[in-house]
DNA sequence: ACGTCGCCTTAACCTGGGTTAACCAAGGTC
DNA sequence: GACCTTGGTTAACCCAGGTTAAGGCGACGT
């Protein structure tokens, strides 16, 4: 087994034997990107899916008007694909840059197709992804209809403490769908808040 | 078959044997739900869904300080429950409340778990009613970072013409995450601009 | 040591939409 | 007919966050 680590994360989703697991590993094909760089850019087929070995991901949507929004980020045992789109059939709309060096393990759409005619643990853990897929949508939809750019704020850092430090201000406040200067303005906010409460309590 | 254009309807995500169909219309119970009747209301068992055979329903999340804001609006063909809450085993936390007299197909949950077992055409059909809930869930989370409340209306209402004059204003707004009061001066702003627009041209 | 590039901060000003509250029209109900 | 609701509108005021523009500062390459 090449990924053993890998094995236990995607176990997570469905019960995969590890005879399964070693035929899937051995279709994968490792692959460097580096910082900066471009993974996936937009109008690219969305043919193929990886997982992440070691890195940071920022999956990035470009507007009409120019203005990039964040999607999600995408770190270690992270799926790693232009998702919506692969299941549309269309070429990718989506830009995917790494945000550090970072290492991935490159499968083909079609060779998981093969899979899933072998033993059904693939099509439920295709299931599996979708609902999981699904949940984040729906609590980031939540987010969006009840809270403010500050309480978005809290929340992301609560979901993705692992990250901290790892990716810049700008890709937060893109992903929170705001400014840097506003997120900038929320920090500073929230840092002088801080010091009053602490400063006033001693 | 009883239903019929439902089984038109739902053999668009997958492809549905008739003999498989027929077994299944006779699991579901027909249901009338009075308009402003409540079919689920949160803390309910997430353990059916249903069909909606007539009317139009709204998927109502009421938020920690009281807020109600809107998921989704369900009409003719659509699937009817609390389909996160259910994906996680957990009860309901959101309210499902007929906008007008209306008509549903209830399904038990268990009952498509035996289903599946059957014919897999089941499993393919729970495949793309995930991948479509997601799908949708991800355009909306573009919309919101993308789009001004102005441009989700209009949006809005491309998406669903179909139901035009059958939801009221301030359900749409609590869709697109504004006051009701933001809607209707969106509105008439809206109205102002058309006809200073039109009365200029002519 | 020096520019400059990338990322962040701050300030000044502007605007979309929230909040509150008054008001209206259309149905129901007595 | 007098009176509620229920859903929508309008106005006055307020504030979070957008926009623009000007630094700040650490990490570079030379």
């Amino acid at each position: 087994m090449r990924f053993p680590a890998l094995f236990e994360h995607l176990s997570k989703l469905a019960a995969i034997p590890p005879s399964e697991w070693e035929r899937a590993e051995l279709l994968g094909k490792e692959q460097t990107v580096d910082r900066k760089a471009l993974f996936l850019r937009p109008g690219d087929a969305s043919d193929r899916f990886s997982i992440v070995l070691q890195g940071v991901f920022r999956l990035v949507r470009v507007s009409a008007r120019g203005g990039e929004s964040v999607k999600a980020f995408r770190a270690e045992g992270d799926l790693l694909g232009a998702y919506s789109e692969m299941l549309q059939g269309k070429p990718s709309m989506t830009a995917i840059e790494a945000l550090e060096p970072s290492r991935v393990l490159v499968f083909r759409a079609a060779d998981l197709q093969a899979l899933e005619q072998g033993h059904t643990c693939w099509v439920q853990l295709a299931r599996s992804v979708a609902e999981k897929h699904f949940l984040l949508k729906e609590q980031r939809e939540q987010e969006f209809l009840e809270l403010s750019a500050e309480e978005r704020l809290e929340r992301f850092w609560e979901e993705h403490a692992h990250l901290h430090r790892r990716i810049p201000q700008r890709d937060v406040a893109a992903y929170l769908g705001i400014t840097e200067v506003g997120l900038s303005r929320i920090v500073s906010r929230r840092r002088r808040q801080q010091a009053a409460a602490s400063g006033a309590s001693q």
